[in-house]
DNA sequence: GAAAATAGGATAAGAACAGTCGTATTTTCA
DNA sequence: TGAAAATACGACTGTTCTTATCCTATTTTC
């Protein structure tokens, strides 16, 4: 409840990396998963969805790797999470997938009062940038 | 992700309905789930949490149920996920569990700035009541 | 042509959660 | 005093989500 999935953890750790050496290393999965003891496999697959998202670049091959495209400020965490995941963060599924999915919809006393902390972590999440954690 | 448990969102539901009705009136945990269409024995062991906590008082017995005993500004969010979870909410594992728990700890640079975050949904929990929800 | 990297689908293993069931206990009231 | 209605609580089941792994294809370098 109200946890950050590993797979953005592991995207977030990825681009402060990023964000900390050189402006435009290139730096494969592998290098990336044993310097932070992370699984190769899965954060692979996070940085391709990040490099779906633009929000890195990827080259294939033998010297391949990823490179980042942007300044780390203006990737907010807010874009990386929507990158990875495939909906965004809501507290409550009425938010996220629509009145189908709740069956208490009518009934229900607390959307809206929720949506106030929403409001807010969402808030939280688009003000605050790669470069602040590096 | 980033989602309330049904648990939480049940509890937030019955507090609020104690809420808006006339103080010291007992409801039993059929009338609630009946009321907000929210399955009864889940909601009644919600309610038992909510009374473990001294958040509400239970009665036994025939004419029995729950009545609140806090004025509703005095009880915050933070509470009420408290009682019912039994652990805090955190954006990460190290932060609720402490170093032993993720295996990338000493590795893990992001879990210092998450704080920020972790801080202002704390602050947010702790700041609203169940008294704004009504 | 071998090696090393990304790309991506499939699947398994695990954990968390929602919901249900059964039983005991308490209390009221006819 | 016994039936009924409520809380109390533990156990269990099924589902969904998440993590992790596996396998194969493709791309590129040397």
């Amino acid at each position: 409840m109200l946890r950050l999935s590993k797979r953005v953890e592991y995207g977030l750790i990825a681009l402060r990396h990023f964000a900390a050496i050189q402006e435009g290393t290139v730096c494969t999965a592998k290098e990336i998963s044993q310097k932070y003891n992370v699984p190769h496999e899965l954060l692979a697959k996070v940085l391709q969805k990040l490099a779906q998202a633009r929000i890195i670049q990827s080259y294939q091959g033998v010297r391949g790797g990823y490179v980042l495209v942007h300044h780390p400020s203006s990737i907010k965490i807010s874009h990386v999470i929507n990158a990875i995941e495939h909906e965004k963060p809501m507290l409550a599924e009425c938010y996220a997938d629509g009145p189908e999915s709740c069956i208490i919809f009518d009934d229900c006393t607390i959307r809206r009062p929720l949506g106030k902390i929403q409001k807010n972590i969402n808030h939280f999440f688009h003000s605050m940038s790669i470069a602040e954690i590096v």
